[in-house]
DNA sequence: ATTTGCGATGTAACCGGTTACATCATCATC
DNA sequence: GATGATGATGTAACCGGTTACATCGCAAAT
């Protein structure tokens, strides 16, 4: 049924099964003679280790959970793909855990990695409440925030700083000379991505005197479907915007289809930011001007943090980015 | 340093270990006084089982092993999000294993999954060799196919007919009136995806007559920016195509952003068919004309599968879907 | 010749659960 | 009162590796 373990090769190999996991742990601990025993009978026998059962020893899996809020979304797409790049390379596996935008399962997915005996997490789901810091703490494992912080700042992550983001895109809109700027933006109770880019864009929207109506300022959920609602909505104005700011790439990408369904043109018409400068959007047409965030390496580093962290590592403290204003063809000066 | 284990557990109780084993897995069969006791000492303790301990004894470990070529294609991405999807309702958990498009890493990574005993694997890679059906046979466990098949038809799997496909597309643009077509695929070598679409529209633009010269039968990598190249090139021509089929939409992608950028119009003056039907590609404009498939239907039913054979059920044949044409904005009749 | 040191190997306990089997108390039955 | 069935619980072996420690052979040192 099930197939052949150490002891069968021990026996084969004529050693005990003490010489055999010498070998697969240190080679040279065993005579050249013998070693050539167990590798034969290893392979003779078509023998690999059960990581089930080293596991239970050593304490360590060699797999990584990573805890995400909603796979569908291309963000977290583009994110784990930089994860599990960088795991590949490492040596270590993922095991991918989405919580559907819940707090209940994200506490559970963090009890489910303490269960497997995952030798880290890497968190990219917004919450962190009191629910989410027992169950780290029961975990006893090392965890890292990606695209996500812990506002008590007890947990190391990498992520960039949205707040800055909102500004510099309401700012690029209002050095073209924009004044009627509508904001369709995630949902603003997001403390790490959605909250901080309102604040920017209307921290720097009313110094320069030009904070929008309230229903201009559009707060949708993450879906794509939402910003082409949106921004029919706005573009069917008596007097439209002549710029929008969105909360996301994809939301733009829905603006940018209503534009191009209502027959506004982009960018003589109607000015565009997106944020967070997905892959896929650097193809779209017209191209998108955005806050772009190195995502990928965002995954990247993530890992290699939660790998460092394993390891015994000291914990850094949190890496804030600067995203990068990419300007694009997607907005230009005001005309009107 | 490491947590409570069953013995502190069954102790703090003031009953054996059995016991509270058995409470776990059968409530039923302890007295409900003892089963207070212990689940009072559960939650004092804090303590949950050990996944890695239990997984030895049952040999299973409610992990199942995902095997994807390139992480970073948009297909996969929403592959592996339907999966994700399933996985998280059925109460099992996804390790991403990436090969890179390697057929080395391929059967390494079926080795990982045997070394780890996951409980099934998804595979999703094209390739099928002799050292991926060693690996596989010594698995010993379930595996499936996610969006390609077996040649030998010995492992079950679902996926959509790529020649059929190829050829819907080509009828499409003939019956539009179109004659001048060129063609940008993926590697013609790849027999699951690429090689059948190449086909479908060779055979069905050969049976109208107008198969094309070989410098419009363009075989570039899967990655987005070769279909813009391509496009260029193509649109550049002294006398361009009026149509062009494309092996993905993300080439196809890439076509309407070089379309845009040379001032071709699409779709008076360029017709462009995608393949795969990517959930983003419905707000690209202009809207993308494809043969879709049921991507995220795919993933899911590749994980129920793997839980239905995972439970002993019989493995089911191969099902074939077959794409659906949407039509959208990227075609219409040929003008010239 | 005896001791010492060292490299190679074997024995057996252990990691943290599960479970077959034994044990025991209780209670209905004859 | 003896018997047996039933239900609750405990004992200990086991899953498949790792590893501390013991053992052994052999060469160098005394």
């Amino acid at each position: 049924m099930s197939g052949p373990t150490i002891r069968d090769v021990a026996a084969r190999a004529g050693v005990s099964v003490a010489t055999v996991s010498r070998f697969l742990s240190d080679p040279d601990k065993v005579a050249r003679a013998t070693r050539e025993k167990v590798e034969a009978a290893m392979s003779e026998l078509g023998w690999r280790p059960n990581m089930t059962a080293r596991s239970l020893v050593h304490g360590r899996t060699g797999l990584y959970g990573v805890i995400v809020p909603d796979v569908a979304n291309p963000f977290f797409g583009e994110l784990a793909t930089g994860m599990s790049l960088a795991a590949s390379s490492l040596g270590v596996q993922l095991v991918l855990l989405h919580t559907d935008l819940s707090e209940e399962l994200d506490v559970a997915a963090l009890h489910l990695c303490r269960q497997h005996r995952l030798d880290a997490v890497i968190y990219t789901s917004g919450s962190l409440g009191p629910a989410h810091r027992t169950a780290v703490a029961q975990l006893g494992r090392p965890v890292v925030l990606a695209a996500t912080y812990d506002p008590e700042d007890t947990l190391p992550g990498i992520l960039v700083d949205s707040q800055v983001g909102g500004k510099m895109g309401a700012r690029h809109l209002l050095s073209l000379g924009h004044r009627r700027i509508a904001l369709v933006g995630g949902p603003a109770a997001d403390p790490i991505a959605a909250g901080p880019r309102w604040t920017g864009w209307r921290l720097e929207l009313a110094a320069a005197g030009c904070l929008p109506p309230p229903h201009w300022q559009l707060e949708v959920g993450w879906k794509q479907q939402y910003g082409y609602q949106a921004a029919i909505a706005l573009l069917r104005e008596p007097i439209p915007p002549t710029a929008i700011l969105c909360g996301s790439d994809v939301l733009a990408l829905g603006v940018l289809a209503a534009a191009a369904d209502l027959g506004v043109s982009v960018p003589h018409d109607l000015s565009v930011v997106g944020f967070d400068g997905l892959n896929l959007a650097s193809l779209w047409r017209p191209s998108l001007t955005t806050l772009s965030q190195p995502i990928g390496d965002i995954g990247r580093e993530a890992v290699r943090l939660a790998v460092s962290l394993t390891e015994g590592h000291a914990a850094p403290p949190t890496r804030w980015l600067t995203p990068e204003l990419v300007v694009r063809g997607s907005t230009s000066a005001a005309v009107r």
